[in-house]
DNA sequence: TGTACATCAGTGAACGCGCGTTCACTGATGTAC
DNA sequence: TGTACATCAGTGAACGCGCGTTCACTGATGTAC
């Protein structure tokens, strides 16, 4: 209710945070697994007890981690995609992706932490959920002006849509993709999904002798994605 | 040299395939993380120490489960494949891209061990390279036995081939899918990873609460990305 | 402004656990003559 | 076929480690009157 805050508030606002940033940075040399309290406790010179006073157990540390990644990985698609001029639909899905790869090779244990495989033992509650479609909403809004400035190109023959996927199309368009006609929002399920194995693979190492000049390689893949959706080949 | 083993020799390799199996199925409970060479002891009734005289280390039973993962993997797609006729490439496309998913959803933990996010600490060594092209492998030879059949419908427009992607687009002509053209090469490239981004966002809990009918949606997905090869949609 | 009390942060010791790996050893299984 | 020796499988104890979490505690910071 308080807007000004005391200075114990303040200052516990300010520790549990750098107890999420010393987190931040274990995860980044142990990866999700290795993530200790005790060694979190010892980067900052507290004895391992007291991070309890912060986060009732590891697993709320890494809820909080995990939030964090999805947001930090959502800020950066957004910012992508804010810098681009608004009726350049192909530049903003090329730059967004982009972004999401960067920001995933400058992260990599944020990266898996969030899209990798999921940490054994642990159930993510479902306060991740809002953090987690923000690249999703991104992409959907691309997808829903270039749709409404008639920016997409004709369908071309694609395999129709499956009736049990209507519902999920019609919820979609609801939240993140207004406008948009039930195939459209299929095909950028697959190249939402294929984006990601994009970067997973890349990230993961199933490109290793595969593919020599991975920034090349991703451009050409994420346009031709957007293509499945009918957004033109970006101007280069 | 020789071919008929002694009886030494064939209760060793039964109680090494013993031990991975038991890996296995901890694998199964557990996640790669928690593998441990002293709970596989417990499971077989042995003492910890026991475990060494058949693997020298913790890693190389996690280098067995890994070959054995893409080998049962590599497995499933080539024996869907076979089952198909041969001449219908559309299909086997599809056949091939569900093996790969129902062995993941089978076996979700190996599948994470294989194509989820690296084992912190572990580094694959070189043995693993050939069981992991057995899916490309398979995929690779219907795409070029499509393209010597006439069976690759017209390109439409597609971005052109960065030019650094051709040599690797060569490389792979020569070892999995020959005679197929670098711009191919290139779309399947990102069918490739696309198929294995649907996997992994199934599996891996991205369509909680957005894909509702996972089977469908896949089918659905995996035939887009059989278009941009130009395969042509399989018979119903 | 000053005092009495409540709240909170951080300490240090402890609990109980499981882990990978090493090592000297006992028997059993194989091999050579 | 029988004996002497070498090889190998499995044992059991130990080393040293780090982990998450609990708990009674000491001080410091806040609040009420």
């Amino acid at each position: 209710m308080n807007a000004g805050r005391t200075a114990r508030e303040r200052v516990r606002a300010e520790l549990t945070r750098e107890i999420a940033g010393a987190a931040r940075r274990q995860l980044a040399t142990e990866g999700a697994a290795g993530l200790s309290l005790r060694a979190v406790a010892r980067e900052l010179g507290m004895v391992s007890s007291a991070i309890y006073r912060y986060f009732p157990s590891r697993d709320d540390l890494l809820t909080a981690l995990i939030i964090d990644g999805y947001n930090a990985a959502g800020a950066a698609a957004e910012e992508a995609d804010r810098a681009c001029q608004r009726a350049d639909h192909a530049g903003r899905w090329l730059a967004t992706c982009r972004a999401v790869r960067a920001w995933a090779l400058a992260h990599p244990h944020e990266y898996a932490l969030v899209y990798g495989s999921p940490v054994p033992g642990y159930r993510a509650p479902e306060q991740t959920i809002g953090p987690a479609s923000r690249v999703a909403a991104v992409l959907g809004s691309i997808l829903s002006e270039a749709h409404a400035a008639g920016a997409l190109g004709p369908p071309g023959t694609h395999p129709p849509v499956p009736a049990p996927l209507r519902p999920d199309a019609a919820r979609l368009r609801d939240s993140v993709a207004a406008g948009v006609p039930d195939d459209v929002i299929a095909r950028a399920l697959t190249a939402w999904a294929g984006l990601f194995g994009l970067v997973s693979f890349e990230l993961f190492g199933q490109f290793e002798n595969v593919v020599t000049d991975r920034a090349a390689f991703f451009d050409h893949a994420v346009t031709c994605l957007a293509g499945l959706i009918g957004l033109p080949a970006p101007a280069p």
